[in-house]
DNA sequence: CTTTGTACGTGCGTTACCGTACATATCTAC
DNA sequence: GTAGATATGTACGGTAACGCACGTACAAAG
């Protein structure tokens, strides 16, 4: 499962021609919890196209604080900042739940890239996407409460796994909400009296999906909706 | 002054061929304060490049609030979701600092950008410098004061301005940010006494702009070094 | 020169989240 | 099965910003 491509969505949505150019150059790759697939300010090898692995853009501060931009899966791709011509962000690429992707060389892509045609727009409607969740997520983080933000975050990730477990200490959730790990518990307890979910040292189990999408924020809709506008054919979640 | 397209440093650094195709096309606008340039949602008519008016984007929630997500002046372009693909976007546009701009209709836009070359290269470039300033934003959202981020937005607003004067009040400016008015008031009497700023009535004069800086958060320095790696050869502000 | 509207100023109780500290439970390895 | 590491649970004072309710000052219009 893991290492066939189409499970990327945008790779699955190549045609004919470009599948026949790409699949001989993506290689698989293993995307350990934790591994940082590129530093705020270096220049990015390769661009990575997740399958069943997690990937948080993070940016962290002078001062240590951290706090997640958007969340990539295997819907998208990391590494916009190749084609749109930068190179490098001040942000960095982490994988927060482990699993396998695919990658292309820096030049590979740029190479298909420049070709044109449904490539470039196919990413630069991805990457519109991406936009929308980064946008979303500082109203996000001005406006709601934490529990709410829990119930986003959640979500997110669950749209972005096969199961309906997520491999995750309440440490890692706060380090991407820019919270404290005494918050998330709080979040993470009432949700669990409440019967949403289950969890147990790092794995949490979600039980109740709609009650989790009724405790979010509208930022969750609005994300998923555009997601879903601006690439058609793409089933976003899973159902439970 | 006003009417020269050139005043927009995108426009400015478009070279021979191209700039005889779009200065016939290109017309002269006046972007009256709190004119809305596009709804969100709503598709996109134009492509707008101010010379002397600054635009905010907003994103309005369910319940009312608001928050600016990025600002654009003289730097840079509004409507990028025109050749991103999406046509639209979950976001507002609002004239924030009364001026003048220029515009494209969305067809032209869009020929010019599937040209590709030079125009195409120019506008994901000033794409991947908004994407920074809304990543910023959000960790700003989370992580800094009401204070900080007073400097850091005026120091934005200033760098797209002429003068050392913003026409503006604070509960305008307390909409940006997505706080109270009380809350600016608060943090300008706390600039004008320590002889940064004096204000009346909806003028807000830049006396110190160092000081500015340095009591503002990181964010800006990071934006501003962000735009100018990007798009070198733009002066981001005025000096003073 | 008073009226009316707009912009700014201030106070006060409330709340969400922070920082810190420490207690308890569960896994892993020897 | 005990030790140490990791993960979760709880408690408490502190504070930035909120919601609300006013009061004050300036400025253009009559």
């Amino acid at each position: 499962m893991q290492n066939n491509p189409r499970k990327n969505h945008l790779l699955a949505s190549l045609a004919g021609e470009e599948w026949q150019r790409w699949q001989p150059v993506l290689e698989h790759v293993e995307m350990p919890l934790g591994h940082v697939l590129y530093e705020s300010g270096k220049t990015l090898s390769h661009v990575y196209f997740p399958t069943t692995a997690i990937v948080s853009l993070l940016y962290v501060l002078e001062n240590g604080a951290s706090a997640e931009i958007a969340v990539v899966g295997n819907e998208g791709l990391v590494g916009i900042s190749l084609f749109m011509g930068g190179g490098s962000t001040p942000s960095r690429a982490v994988v927060q739940s482990a699993g396998y992707g695919f990658r292309l060389t820096s030049k590979a892509m740029k190479d298909e890239f420049n070709r044109g045609g449904v490539v470039l727009h196919l990413l630069l409607r991805y990457t519109q996407a991406l936009i929308t969740q980064m946008s979303q997520t500082a109203v996000c983080n001005r406006h709601h409460t934490l529990d709410q933000q829990l119930c986003r975050w959640l979500l997110l990730s669950l749209d972005r796994l096969d199961g309906h477990e997520l491999v995750m200490t309440q440490e890692l959730i706060a380090n991407m909400l820019g919270v404290r790990r005494e918050g998330v518990n709080e979040g993470a307890s009432k949700l669990q009296h409440a019967g949403l979910i289950k969890y147990t040292r790092g794995r949490i189990s979600v039980i109740d999906r709609a009650g989790l999408e009724k405790r979010s924020c509208e930022c969750y809709a609005v994300v998923k909706k555009e997601y879903d506008r601006l690439l058609p054919g793409k089933v976003t979640h899973n159902g439970l």
